[in-house]
RNA sequence: GCGGGAAUGGCGGAAUGGUAGACGCGCUGGUCUCAAACACCAGUAACUUCACGGUUGUGCGAGUUCGAGUCUCGCUUCCCGCACCA
């Protein structure tokens, strides 16, 4: 049992099985009655605009008509269609139908019988990745019929083409080139009309125009109207005919609930007489039965048909086939969250006074890969659940915010190619070692085709050949060709230039001594170590692009991008392998940031951060780098200003000798630091900016470090404060004030604003907008006394310079400005 | 093509119309040390100045405002999602 993306080419991804087609029966859930209120309830709940637009692109709704064209000379038939636009109907001068809309055969003429049938077959033929790869290109092919404007009673041809999808509205479209741009591509290409319907559109020659502005004209009854009125009268009009209706279109489609697996809810069904029957209330939960494997049975069946003796009961005391699908993932994820609210209850999923209590999931944080699977399903659910009473909220979810994905940073490292070979030896081998012998390089286009060497010697017989010494009948093909042509032969092999690969001098020599020799055919009898060459990154730019191919690297392999050889040489990926390393003898790797996965190799584990740093450490960290919701990928170069700061935190507590807190009164500024920081973190929280709520933490260390505070009063809030950010830590040093129950007992720290206050307040003062200075004035001074203190300082006066002051702009508490 | 989001020092980022660059990393100098590491202190947007100071500066171009990283309009680039949806 396949899904779809797990087959490529006919055949299963995996294994490479060929795969057969079949017909099941699963159940569905209706989601598509929902489809209005999924949209309509995202106005009512706070999620992000990405994941709202992208449920609503999903639901895809689309207003507007549907519309019974009759086919001429079929009577008893008609095709409809579905439009946006019905007030472009007069701009109409073909239809098309998708290749496989039923009506195709019924309609052909036989004239297009030929014709229709290839293009059905070569449409059939192409694959998804075709048709996107070939983009806008315009196909078809005419039927030979023709339909009938019910407006005008205007003949226009029936095309069929495969830019008409038949799983979408009706499977046909009304073509109208002035309006729609697809339809005018099309138009173009078959030489068909293209009739302007509003007198606003522009350019209908180059291309459509879209446009709903202005008056209708070539438009029969609406002509002179406009978009709105010119629509309604349409669609009334098309009512009272019964050619068709008003009419709203969604492209989201039922959700199938079955799966063919043994790992999911027993669906509650049996089967009697080929009807499915609800199995008794008293008989549930149902149980998944035992089976042997948990495999598709011969026939194709879902795993449970592997159980034996598995039969319902029912109240007629017969026996009957349970249900054999399961359900998927969704059925729990869909709602799981209520169960929270009330874990232990086994009568109801939770008891009405548990909902009650804790009503909507507040806050909800989650990935964005989610956006049309799991937050629309559980939506969905939601809302059904609501409408038989069960919960108290048609949506579920207050607020969502998607966290950003810490991505990885992959790493990559370069394999020799064949080609690699051919040009080390030119780059490396022959122009520093051998220029004196001519050497003339034969493998670059247009040598290719003649030759079957890549180098030859102006003043010399030998060629040289470089290839793998596995390649034996390629070998012995060149023997034979070099002998034909009269040349000594020289074979090099990848492997062997690979065990030297560092020493371009041992290769050189043997090209020498081949020069030398007379020896018709030369090639190294000793098997050679190396089965395959990488190629440190700071030297592949030396090479043409077919010279290597990039590998994912185990990131775990790679400090700062160099590749550690020892660790290497002990992984499959390195069997055999030889390394081109830099002049330094380092070999370097390329990096990218991806997703983290792992296929990629790049998945860091944060166990050896957590090892060094503790828990609370990296838990801060992830706070720290940056907003909740932005991505980034991983990297622990600022981790260390963390570390020191808890350090620093929980040196507040201590000296040499041990537990350093005292209960003496707290100082005007300490209360005022502690105060500050509890006003900052809880307005942080509210707004889920984590990472300047660790900033403000560092501030208030630095703060308490600088006036040696060692205060309980101080002190014990702190902790209270930072319990939510290092739950570790906080809980060790609470205890160190005598409690025996946890911090997540306490209470969360009142902001007292007198102790923000201050005695004075340092206005910055601005000339013409621009910060010139600062002016400290004692907290009740007036406004005008301001302005007199102001235009008393002497930057002030410099700056004026004698200019008369237009306006002075005195913003009490905050800032003043001085306009010249 | 459609939709959504983003753009600020060497780097991660901060700034809810009011001193741009908080906090951290990195870097520079200093103290301690035989030395290094750690720790601690100071400095660190660019240009300019011995210094005081000055000029420029939040992707680009306009606008609103006493005052714009922030608001409005028009672009550019990047990221994400959807995509022949009639």
């Amino acid at each position: 049992m396949l899904s779809n993306d797990e087959i490529k080419d006919g055949v299963s991804e995996r294994g490479g099985f060929p795969v057969e087609r079949k017909r099941m029966k699963q159940w569905s859930m209706r989601i598509t009655a929902y489809c209005d209120r999924l949209i309509n309830g995202l106005d009512t709940i706070d999620w992000p605009d990405s994941i709202k637009e992208q449920q609503r692109n999903w639901i895809g709704r689309s207003q507007g008509a549907s519309v019974k064209f009759a086919v001429d000379g079929h009577p008893s038939t008609h095709i409809e269609v579905f439009t946006t636009r019905v007030d472009t109907i007069y701009g109409v001068s073909f239809m098309v139908l998708a290749p496989e809309h039923e009506l195709v055969h019924a309609i052909t003429t036989s004239a297009q019988k030929n014709e229709i049938d290839s293009y059905i077959k070569w449409a059939g033929s192409r694959s998804d990745v075709e048709r996107m790869q070939e983009g806008k290109k315009v196909s078809g092919a005419f039927t030979g019929a023709y339909a009938i404007n019910p407006f005008n009673d205007e003949k226009v041809p029936i095309y069929i083409a495969d830019y008409v999808l038949a799983g979408y509205g009706t499977g046909a479209v009304m073509g109208v080139p002035s309006g729609d741009q697809r339809d005018w591509n099309f138009a173009k290409h078959f030489d068909l009309p293209i009739i302007p319907i509003l007198d606003a559109q522009k350019g209908i020659d180059t291309e459509a125009d879209a446009t709903k502005e202005g008056r209708y004209i070539n438009s029969g009854m609406i002509n002179g109207m406009d978009y709105k009125t010119g629509t309604a009268t349409l669609i009334q009009w098309l009512e009272a005919q019964k050619l068709g209706a008003g009419k709203i279109q969604y492209k989201l489609r039922n959700a199938v609930f079955s799966r063919q697996r043994y790992w999911g809810e027993p669906v509650p069904v049996y089967w009697k007489n080929d009807l499915p029957y609800l199995v008794e209330e008293k008989d549930l939960p149902i149980t998944l039965p035992e089976v042997d494997k948990y495999l598709p049975t011969e026939t194709g069946e879902p795993p449970l048909g592997n159980a034996e003796n598995w039969r319902y009961t029912a109240p007629d005391g017969h026996q009957y086939e349970y249900e054999l699908n399961t359900m998927p993932g969704w059925a729990g994820s869909s709602w799981y969250f209520y169960r929270y609210m009330d874990p232990n209850n086994d009568s109801v999923f939770a008891s009405k006074e548990a909902i009650d209590y804790w009503q909507q999931v507040d806050f909800y944080i989650g990935g964005s890969e989610h956006a049309v699977g799991h937050l629309l399903y559980s939506r969905f659910w939601n809302q059904f659940m609501y409408d038989l009473g069960l919960v108290p909220h048609a949506e579920y979810a207050k607020k969502l915010v998607n966290q950003g994905m810490i991505q990885g940073r992959s790493n990559f490292v370069f394999r020799a190619k064949e080609r690699f070979f051919e040009e080390y030896l030119w780059i490396k081998v022959l122009q520093p070692f051998l220029s004196d012998t001519d050497p003339i390089k034969m493998y670059e286009p247009g040598f290719e085709e003649e030759m079957n060497y890549d180098y030859a010697f102006a003043s010399n017989d030998l060629v040289i050949e470089v290839t793998s010494y596995k390649q034996e009948e390629k070998i012995e093909r060149i023997r034979q060709a070099a002998a034909a042509d009269g040349k000594r032969l020289l074979i090099l092999s990848n492997e062997e230039i690979s065990d030297t690969i560092n020493q371009p001098e041992i290769v050189a020599a043997k090209i020498r001594a081949a020069l030398q020799s007379r020896d018709l055919f030369i090639m190294d009898g000793t098997k050679p170590k190396s089965q395959t060459l990488f190629i440190s990154h700071n030297l592949v730019h030396k090479y043409s692009d077919e010279a290597c191919s990039a590998l994912h690297v185990d990131v775990n392999l790679v400090e700062n991008d160099m590749l550690d050889l020892n660790l290497a040489k002990g992984v499959r990926m390195f069997e055999g392998a030889s390394f081109k390393v830099d002049a330094e003898g380092k070999f370097t790797c390329s990096a990218e940031v991806e997703k983290m996965s792992k296929t990629k190799f790049n998945v860091v584990n944060p166990d050896h951060v957590i090892e060094r740093y503790g828990a609370d450490c990296y838990r801060m960290y992830e706070m720290f780098i940056g907003p909740i919701e932005v991505a980034k990928p991983w990297n622990t170069n600022g981790i260390s200003g963390v570390a020191g700061f808890l350090r620093k935190f929980h040196d507040l507590f201590y000296n040499e000798k041990g537990w350093n807190v005292v209960d003496a009164e707290p100082t005007k500024d300490e209360l005022r630091q502690l105060h500050l920081a509890i006003k900052k973190v809880s307005d942080d929280i509210e707004r889920f900016s984590l990472n300047t709520c660790v900033s403000h933490f560092m501030i208030l260390t630095n703060e308490l470090r600088a006036l040696k505070c060692n205060k309980r009063a101080i002190l014990e809030q702190s902790v209270v404060l930072i319990a939510p950010f290092a739950p570790h830590i906080a809980e060790e040093l609470w205890r160190g004030f005598g409690y025996t129950t946890t911090v997540c007992d306490a209470t969360w720290p009142q902001l007292n604003a007198a102790y923000l206050e201050t005695d004075s307040i340092i206005y910055p003062v601005q000339i013409n907008g621009k910060h010139r200075g600062n002016v400290e004035v004692a907290v009740g001074t007036s406004n005008a006394d301001i302005e007199q203190m102001v235009l008393a300082q002497e930057f002030v006066q410099r700056n004026l310079a004698g200019a008369a002051v237009k306006k002075l702009i005195v913003v009490p508490g905050k800032i003043v400005n001085i306009v010249m």
